[in-house]
DNA sequence: ATGACGGAGCGTCTCCGA
């Protein structure tokens, strides 16, 4: 069975919408994970998604954060919310949504920014990072085909990010944000590195400003994490960095990955 | 070479993003 799954950190899905149908149309993934709908789960847009033969599973709480996953293979055993996650500021947030499609057991997450080093959200960040872990851990007891995709906001080695001697005390690549990917591998789950369509690393997102994208200074900091059984069904895996181009695009660029299960 | 911030909310500004 050929099974193509993606991700995507879409930067609000409301305004985002005719961009992610015409992609959907366009590169007919099975399955979608989404991050930062920036909507509730009541107000995910879902009519034309599930017309073109999609199921839709959402979570959101608000104006911030926001996941779902998008499948026509299936969308069984949904659970919105990491388990014990942690909140922000006595404040619950939507990051984690799971479910099983095609006998692939899906997690779609958008992991906390952090800020800068010292602001609590980075604790924050490493304390829902150990949360991720737990559930990794839980997710490895079954034999199953196993995946964990999304915005992990860590670039994993310098060369994900375009100029590694701009991020001197920044965020997204320190020691212990890279500790708690290395926790994740350790625990069974390959980094399915991508292809890039283009230029030398598979960078995910560039900012908004000063031209980054046209001069290629990106981060690869969306991820795919899969367990052996998952990582050894892969076939191809490439970022989609034209979905990045033109009016009104996303900052970051949507991972593809085929399988053959 | 696909381009020089953009999204959301009670909002003409601030917060957030990485």
């Amino acid at each position: 069975m050929t099974v193509r799954v993606a991700t995507w950190n879409v930067n609000s899905i409301v305004p985002r919408l005719p961009r992610v149908l015409d992609w959907l149309d366009r590169t007919a993934p099975d399955v979608l994970c989404l991050q930062e709908i920036k909507n509730t789960t009541e107000a995910f847009p879902a009519e034309e998604i599930t017309a073109r033969g999609y199921e839709v599973a959402a979570y959101g709480l608000g104006r911030w954060n926001g996941v779902a996953i998008l499948s026509r293979v299936g969308l069984d055993d949904v659970v919105r919310g990491l388990p014990g996650e942690p909140g922000f500021d006595g404040q619950a947030e939507a990051r984690a949504i799971g479910a099983t499609c095609g006998g692939i057991r899906l997690w779609s997450v958008y992991v906390p920014n952090g800020r800068e080093p010292q602001n609590p959200h980075y604790a924050y960040k490493l304390e829902w990072f150990e949360k991720l872990s737990d559930l990794v851990g839980e997710e490895m007891r079954n034999a199953r085909p196993f995946a964990v995709l999304g915005d992990f906001n860590v670039a994993p080695t310098d060369d994900d990010v375009w100029d590694i001697t701009l991020f001197a005390e920044s965020t997204h690549v320190t020691g212990p944000e890279r500790a708690a990917l290395k926790k994740l591998r350790d625990a069974g789950l390959s980094d399915v590195f991508p292809r890039p369509l283009k230029y030398d690393h598979p960078f995910t997102y560039w900012d908004y400003r000063a031209g980054n994208f046209p001069n290629n200074k990106g981060m690869r900091i969306d991820l795919v994490y899969g367990n052996e059984v998952f990582a050894k069904a892969v076939t191809d895996s490439y970022v989609d960095r034209e979905a990045r181009k033109g009016k009104g695009p996303s900052d970051h660029a949507p991972i593809v990955v085929d399988l053959e299960l």
